[in-house]
DNA sequence: CTTTTTTCCTATAACGTTTTCGTAAAAGCA
DNA sequence: TGCTTTTACGAAAACGTTATAGGAAAAAAG
């Protein structure tokens, strides 16, 4: 705001404003002696345009948005240095907002944005079951790019960046009956999301693969609330027929696995097999180390961008219907 | 970009553009009747203020930028939360960027926020020798709020957000040598910043007080590079006159300590016993669980914000001064 | 030596707000 | 009644850009 404006400087060089303008935008209409005095004068000043001014005239801005449901998580923090990286190179601004898995926070958040402060979205949505028409409406009503990523609505029609979790949760799971597991238990939210539903999937179908009857039971629905899930677990784990091996689908729900099986007395892998699907980087330095599943999120997050920055620059909203899937990676470790 | 503007409220109104502006705005210009009119209509039409426009002429306008050295780190996720907790709800956006401790990067983007993009900033600076020149640079230049937290520059005039470093590093460290640990040695970075020296000193003079003579090479200096602190601390380790204590002074340093411990068949607590500054969630998890000393990396965020919002807002630059001090929680577990 | 084209620049009108100033009507006052 | 003050609104000028249209001079083409 203290800074020189393209008035003043079109003034020092005693050419027009649109001239500078021109200049600085390299249009051709400049002859080269021209452009050089103004980049110069620009330089010497240490001139910035005005983003808002810019913004305004143009209708549309650098900026971008980054709605997730938490940060104090290694996978979505990674997913943010990702976008971070590529935002940065592109010289884009990257607004985050948090919605903690509050979808009337979600909600609103996307009406703030139709402000149109930004020029597209990346988003990874929060549980909830009340479907997603409020993308929908902010879609309608302001035309802009988005990218879901992770936590995606599977009904909406637009670009998605996923892992593959169906095939990286079937052969987890296998691991685990190889491993000797007769009846591993798959650890997942109670919120239906497409993600989950994918995880389940593959989940399921290793046991049928691998010629072990399902049963309801063996899925343990999970909260938000860790003490609750706390109780949870060490309710079906004080059971005689307890199962003895555990996929957890989410970060969280392996640590208090871990925490039950500690308190328990159960020994991880003797009494009870674990793998998590989590990004913490802690994982090889717990008792015992804890076998992952690991989500590409960084390199989710980088993705998520660049799709995102080509659609805002490029205009291909072709890419309307792109989805693009990256691996999971299965690290064991003396968990199982 | 696609919604209404006030212009066209203004039309369908059969008011003026200023009057509609004055309405929306609450002014006691304009009567109770007519603004209910606007009101209404607004609300009809979802009108949203385009913000460019509105902070052109204003000159300044809802949105701070957070600028860290890392994202993927429970420290920062966790002071970003706070934050956003805070910008949330005052309706304020919040740009993220990451300087993954790359000073010329740090530059770069103070230099970028110098077009006036934002209204205020909360920094928390990278590692780096080259002082802090760029800060009041920008400050001069901009002549915006600047509050910085955790990772501080000592000389600067700014307002601050801390931990109790010098205090709670006292404590870490009498911890240690009551429990036993003769030789306690310190990891901090090569880096030469406020916050590591104020936890040294409170190294150092816990020493004293217990009558250990220090001597450099207590001192361990890590790097950023985590497979060369790992050959160093091996090094060290490996040692006949090893140390049999170590207070980690950053998260990554007690990750690599216990690695080495692991992998050199040093048992901890009874060969070394270890108390790390960190605010890994997964700490009671690890083997043995991790004493630590953990910031209260929320509450920073929170009071950050806090703090940059009430300058932006109440122009109280009076805030120049303040410095805001929070307490480290020490949480001793098996490790020592 | 015209005529046409190209080169390089300017004037001006947006973009959507907020703010300052002006003013008609209504109200208050003597 | 005539005067001042208040109320409630509008006109117009900013804010700093970019885009469109145009035009004079220079260069190229005929």
């Amino acid at each position: 705001m203290n800074g020189i404006s393209m008035i003043q400087l079109a003034k020092e060089l005693g050419l027009s404003v649109s001239t500078v303008s021109k200049a600085l935008g390299d249009s051709h209409e400049i002859s080269a002696s021209t452009k050089k005095r103004v980049l110069e004068l620009a330089k010497k000043y240490k001139y910035k345009p005005n983003p808002f001014a810019s913004n305004l005239r143009k209708k549309k801005g650098k900026q971008i948005a980054v709605i997730i449901p938490d940060i104090v998580n290694n996978f979505f923090a990674l997913a943010v240095d990702g976008i971070e990286s590529v935002t940065m190179s592109k010289h884009y601004d990257t607004f985050i907002y948090l919605t903690h898995e509050n979808l009337e926070r979600e909600k609103a958040v996307l009406e703030h944005l139709e402000s149109g402060l930004i020029s597209g979205l990346i988003i990874s949505v929060c549980t909830g079951r009340e479907g997603y028409a409020h993308f929908q409406e902010f879609y309608e009503t302001t035309r802009l790019p988005i990218v879901f990523f992770d936590r995606v609505p599977d009904l909406l029609q637009f670009p998605k960046v996923i892992a593959n979790n169906y095939e990286s949760s079937f052969d987890a799971t296998a691991r685990l009956i190889k491993a000797g597991s007769k009846r591993p238990a798959l650890i997942t939210t109670t919120e239906p999301m497409f993600t989950s539903m994918e995880r389940r999937r593959g989940y399921q179908d290793a046991l049928e693969k691998h010629g072990i009857v399902f049963t309801d039971e063996m899925i343990i629905h999970c909260t938000d609330d860790m003490a609750l899930n706390y109780s949870i677990l060490r309710k079906i784990f004080s059971q005689k027929k307890r199962p003895d091996g555990i996929f957890a689908s989410i970060e969280k729900y392996a640590i208090t696995s871990y925490e039950v099986c500690k308190d328990l007395k159960l020994s991880i892998p003797k009494d009870v097999k674990v793998i998590g699907m989590t990004n913490l980087r802690t994982a090889a330095l717990l008792n015992p180390s804890l076998s992952t599943l690991s989500q590409p999120a960084f390199d989710m997050g980088k993705e998520a961008a660049g799709l995102l920055i080509k659609m805002i620059e490029k205009k291909s909203y072709a890419a309307a219907n792109d989805i693009i899937v990256l691996p999971n990676e299965l690290t064991i470790r003396d968990s199982i």
